[in-house]
RNA sequence: AGCGGGGUGGGGUAGUCAGGAAAACCCGUCGGGCUCAUAACCCGAAGAUCCGUGGUUCAAAUCCACGCCCCGCUACCA
């Protein structure tokens, strides 16, 4: 028996769970709990709601109520959503708790008193307006190099990292008022004191994966920099020294100490206080997940501090997962790019969701969530493969059977198919050790498809006729098949395979069982009347909200020329960013010259279908204002190829659009600005503008 | 700007670290088989300059160099 402490990268409790969290932390963390859990091992997986810091703060701020009413909110609706998706913690808290805010203290202070936390003062941005210290993403302002936006300590534009002092015309973000430099006194974590220790304990992760241990390494060669870990704030755990009665403990200094303080109140939750110690200071392996973005937090602050304090295990794996992506856009709030679980759990089966995301895991690289792959996942390999298969062969076996029969005349084909099943199985749980999620439901896959092929071959509706001990024989073969999935299956798609296992004739949990059982004979079940485990879904049913079937985005006007065959028409090529060239033909041509459209970012209708227009391609539209039968632009500002889209609303695009559902959408003109169910359009940067005055009401096509 | 990851048939991915006979899988397309099963399953076929150029090698998707193009990160969006 092994003892595995999974510690999963903290939800923060700003807003819901999206997909990229169930995807790059919950879910392959899950995956590898249940594994664990089923092979007999000490498993304590723990994470919670990460409820601290600034953004939280602000959020609250703009609701008018208090930061705590926030993160009950939102802790809350994640445990719910966790339940839901079947991932199960040994504990899920949250860091406002006063048990979390003792460990912290104590952690703190016992870095204190070794010496590795010292005072330093700095100078940053005061706003009076606020009356408060800005964190450094909350001021904007001039790069003094390059003249481009800068934002805190960093200039957007040409990426120098910037001295508060140095940066020009700052300008709060909350207020939009002035901020003035102030003399603060913070209390700095001696992180550069660990820079060899570090580089030591690299040594023998050969087996982490590349981009992690690269990118830690980087981080280490290019030096190690003392953290301010107190800020100006009333919101967090409080700093235990005195003097430093307005100051709280940096968010991340607290959160990742949560791994610590979730494990030992699992303990005392469960009456025996001193139980953490056996993962934290026996022998356990560490393994943490989290995403591409929370590297340095896991590999070199959160090691670095546990070194500090001493005596306690280090991270022995650190499997981060990159991002997943929607329809090739990274999730963003503030794009309005993105999938929201809460949404996602009243429309699928979580088994489902879990299904896709572990398919198509960033294990390597950023994979794609798209909607017609998600469908075409569900519809072929879910529902047809495995699911038809279990239940062809349960359906099959109960009608004719009524219990699992036995088996007694075999062939070599049934030795083969069984070598081969085992042989998969086996690499499933080995590829789940390693962390290869992706490979692991793959082989699953494999197996259920061995098993149509096993029962396409050997034809038992035909033995049931003329041989009925054969065809016992070779359904009871088909059984263990099934056998085999729903053990390897119980990991990745756990509600999916309790119901395969409750099929089967079994009254337990399969949770309960062990992960070799697989191999074991079948007993004489009574088998379960079968219910199809998944049902195909219709793309057409999930985008409902037809605004979401758009793909609307920012192009720049490069060349325009006349249209060979038409008066009105100008055939016009466009800069879409990502998309590439585009080439449209518009008919504006009585109200817009060649020359002032160059140059012009305007909206572009990306996904409609390809249509020649008096004998030229055109692929996609410009939206426009109609007043009256004059055309009129809509102008946009943002980046080229940026999504344009209607805030609240998911963006979903349809690969193709038929011109006729688009005439549907009805967006019209109000103020200046296109309105659609009580909202404007807009872009990365804000509302997007008709380019002159056209009536309100005036249909946008 | 620096760093990291990537570019593989029409789409989505695997394979690349340890170079080798037919480049794997799912979808889509075309043809066939089966009829137990959710019109599901199974078999076969077509379809790839493995981003480009040059190099190392008996042998390169894989190693090296240069170039092009995407994406991300740069320390609080997973």
């Amino acid at each position: 028996m092994e003892r595995i402490f999974i510690g999963v990268a903290w939800p923060y409790a700003n807003g819901s769970l999206h997909l990229g969290t169930l995807a790059g932390c919950l879910l392959p963390g899950d995956i590898f709990g249940r594994y664990h859990r089923m092979k007999g091992n000490a498993v304590l997986m723990v994470s919670g709601s990460d409820e601290h810091g600034t953004p939280i703060t602000l959020t609250a701020e703009k609701e008018g109520v208090e930061p705590k009413e926030i993160v009950d909110r939102y802790h809350e609706e994640h445990k719910k959503n966790l339940e839901e998706l079947g991932i199960h913690f040994e504990n899920f808290t949250r860091t406002s708790n006063e048990f979390h805010k003792n460990v912290v203290k104590d952690f703190f202070l016992r870095l204190y008193d070794k010496g590795y936390i010292y005072p330093e003062k700095m100078k940053a941005f005061y706003c009076e307006n606020c009356a408060r210290f800005l964190p450094d993403r909350y001021v904007e302002g001039i790069c003094p190099y390059c003249k481009g936006k800068a934002r805190g300590d960093q200039c957007e534009e040409c990426g120098k990292t910037l001295e508060p002092e140095e940066i020009l015309q700052p300008k709060c973000k909350i207020c939009g008022g002035k901020p003035t430099l102030k003399e603060t006194e913070h209390l700095f974590f001696k992180l550069s004191a660990f820079e060899n220790k570090l580089m030591e304990w690299l040594k023998n992760k050969h087996y982490w994966r590349d981009n992690v241990l690269n990118f830690t390494l980087n981080l280490l060669k290019a030096g190690l920099k003392d953290r301010a870990i107190t800020r100006d704030i009333e919101w967090g755990v409080e700093v235990p020294l005195e003097g430093y009665e307005n100051k709280r403990i940096y968010v991340w200094f607290d959160a990742v100490i949560g791994y610590l303080s979730a494990s030992k109140e699992w303990a005392e939750k469960k009456g025996m206080p001193d139980e953490w110690k056996k993962w934290w200071m026996e022998e356990a392996k560490h393994y943490y997940f989290l995403a591409k973005d929370n590297i340095p937090f896991h590999t070199i602050i959160w090691p670095a501090m546990l070194m500090a304090h001493g005596g306690l295990n280090l991270p022995y794996d650190v499997p981060a997962n990159e991002y997943l992506t929607m329809s090739g856009e990274q999730f963003s709030k503030s794009k309005g790019i993105g999938i929201w679980i809460p949404n996602m759990l009243k429309k699928f089966e979580a088994d489902v969701i879990r299904y896709y995301l572990s398919i198509n895991m960033p294990e390597k690289h950023d994979t794609d969530w798209q909607w017609e792959d998600f469908v075409a996942k569900n519809n072929n390999e879910l529902v047809a493969i495995y699911g038809n298969f279990i239940h062809r062969v349960i359906t099959f076996a109960s009608k004719n059977f009524g219990v699992v029969p036995p088996y007694t005349k075999g062939d070599d084909l049934d030795a083969r198919t069984i070598e081969e099943i085992k042989n998969n199985f086996e690499e499933v749980g080995k590829a789940i050790e390693k962390c290869y999620f992706k490979e692991g439901i793959k082989r699953i896959m494999r197996m259920a498809q061995i098993g149509n092929q096993y029962m396409n071959r050997v034809e038992p509706w035909k033995l049931l006729k003329d041989d009925e001990e054969r065809c016992k024989s070779v359904i009871h073969i088909c059984l263990k098949i099934v056998k085999f999935l729903a053990v390897a299956s119980a990991p990745y798609m756990p509600k999916t395979a309790d119901k395969i296992w409750k099929m089967l004739g079994y009254n337990d949990s399969i949770h309960n069982r062990k992960w070799d059982e697989a191999y074991e004979e079948l007993e004489e079940n009574e088998l379960q009347k079968p219910v199809p485990l998944f049902n195909k879904l219709n793309l057409d049913d999930i985008v409902e909200e037809p605004f979401s079937k758009l793909d609307l985005r920012v192009a720049k006007v490069i060349n325009v020329e006349n249209h060979p065959n038409a008066d009105k028409l100008y055939v016009m090529e466009l800069d879409v960013g990502e998309l590439g060239k585009r080439r449209i033909v518009a008919g504006i041509k009585p109200w817009y010259e060649k020359g002032e459209l160059i140059g012009k970012k305007i909206v572009l209708l990306a996904n409609l279908k390809s249509a020649k227009i008096r004998g030229v391609l055109s692929n996609g539209m410009l939206l426009a204002a109609d007043d009256g039968g004059k055309a009129v632009l809509l102008i946009a500002n943002g980046k080229e190829g940026s999504r344009v889209y209607i805030e609240g609303i998911e963006g979903k695009p349809v690969k193709e659009m038929e011109y006729e559902e688009f005439r549907k959408i009805k967006m019209a003109a109000k103020g200046g600005k296109v309105e659609y169910k009580g909202k404007f359009l807009r872009d990365e940067t804000g509302e997007i503008k008709i380019d002159g005055v056209v009536k309100d009401g005036s249909i946008i096509r």
